[in-house]
DNA sequence: TGTACATCAGTGAACGCGCGTTCACTGATGTAC
DNA sequence: TGTACATCAGTGAACGCGCGTTCACTGATGTAC
């Protein structure tokens, strides 16, 4: 909370009286609805604040300018996935999970969640392929992550049948994170003929990982 | 050659005199230098031609707008691309290799032809993500790479443990492009700490693939 | 309890910049006779 | 073999549009006495 709070500042001009926090809600929550419609470059900010019912004004007396908006927006997004993360690879959780469930479980989640936000997703992957500043944010959650599965994977390395389980693992999540981008993002055309549905997808990349790691025999 | 031509009518006006047709040359060229390095937004046409030694004037009596510029660029690779394909997929080239030899081979192909055009391909995928018309240019691509392994793999069908064969292949084209955009093109980054060599890493994505299928034993 | 003043919030027209696109013009090449 | 004319190529200054950003101004909220 406090840490949040502290680090939101460098986005975002804290507001003094609770009737600008107000304004500050309504813009970003209209510049989410619309950045994860259209795309961060293609939302002009006279939009987001027609949308939020307040004025150009208002947004820069809030924002040093239009780059601030993404960073806010992805700095609590980022907070909140780490949370969740903090929460969902919890060990305790996990205690007597083999391999295999515990990956299945990881892998449905993500799906599940890429659904959900593929729109805001789908713009910090673009901001993150021109901007290195933005794309060194996100890749602290994709690290953080990584390092969560990795930790509950090694605890279990004498499932892997892989002989070096430390790049295994680490294989398989440039796999995971690849292949949600690839196919959940920007995949509306790539299914070809088949469709999977989202459980079935879930299902074959959790035992497609399984597989390369060698672990025992795939479950559903 | 014939079919070439007729198709790059739709985004170039043909050259009527030799001296054009070495201008169109000059663009084109610096174009795909400029745009492999800096992407297509970030290089304005002024730089183009003057790295051609040209004039926007010349430019726009070739090509009917800026867009024309990138469509023509990508036809030609595509086209390139695919007569690529067909050589080597060729079904007659791979007669007596194993299913594990040939997934390997084709995978350290495309690694290296990701690593080769990483520059040009960024620009491609980065359009692909805003731009449908040009997405399906591409998608005719991948499709036509995805049928000449689906093909090759299917003969071998014998050899793959998979339930599902057919879903099993096409899923796997998945991961493949998945991974390569991910890693090759956008992933300086996500290495971590671990770094692979192109070869360690076409390895590892070839064999996580014949781990899914269920062929046999991976190979390296 | 009311008045004066300071600060915070908010407004939206106007500005400016980058860049794609146009256009009036000059020069080069080819063709007809 | 030379001259007139048409078409092709090329030039770069000027235009225009979209959009981020600024700024002079009005209104709201809080504080001092």
């Amino acid at each position: 909370m406090v840490t949040s709070t502290k680090r939101e500042l460098r986005w975002v001009t804290p507001p003094q009286q609770a009737r600008s926090q107000q304004t500050l809600d309504r813009i970003l929550a209209a510049a989410e609805v619309l950045i994860a419609e259209k795309g961060f470059e293609d939302t002009p900010i006279s939009e987001i604040v027609r949308h939020a019912g307040s004025s150009v004004g208002a947004f820069y007396s809030r924002f040093e300018d239009k780059h601030a908006l993404l960073h806010a927006i992805s700095g609590r997004f980022v907070e909140q996935a780490m949370a969740t993360t903090d929460f969902a690879l919890d060990p305790a959780r996990w205690n007597d999970a083999s391999i295999g469930e515990l990956l299945h479980s990881v892998v449905r989640f993500l799906v599940s969640i890429y659904r959900e936000q593929a729109g805001l997703l789908r713009a910090f992957v673009i901001r993150n392929h021109t901007d290195p500043e933005f794309r060194a944010r996100q890749e602290r959650l994709t690290l953080y992550v990584n390092r969560g599965v990795r930790e509950l994977l090694l605890a279990r390395a004498d499932e892997i049948g892989h002989p070096d389980p430390e790049l295994a693992v680490h294989f398989i999540l440039t796999l995971i994170f690849g292949s949600l981008e690839y196919v959940m993002l920007f995949g509306d055309m790539r299914t070809g003929d088949l469709t999977l549905s989202d459980d079935q997808y879930a299902g074959e990349l959790a035992n497609a990982c399984l597989a390369y790691l060698g672990a025992g025999e795939n479950q559903t």
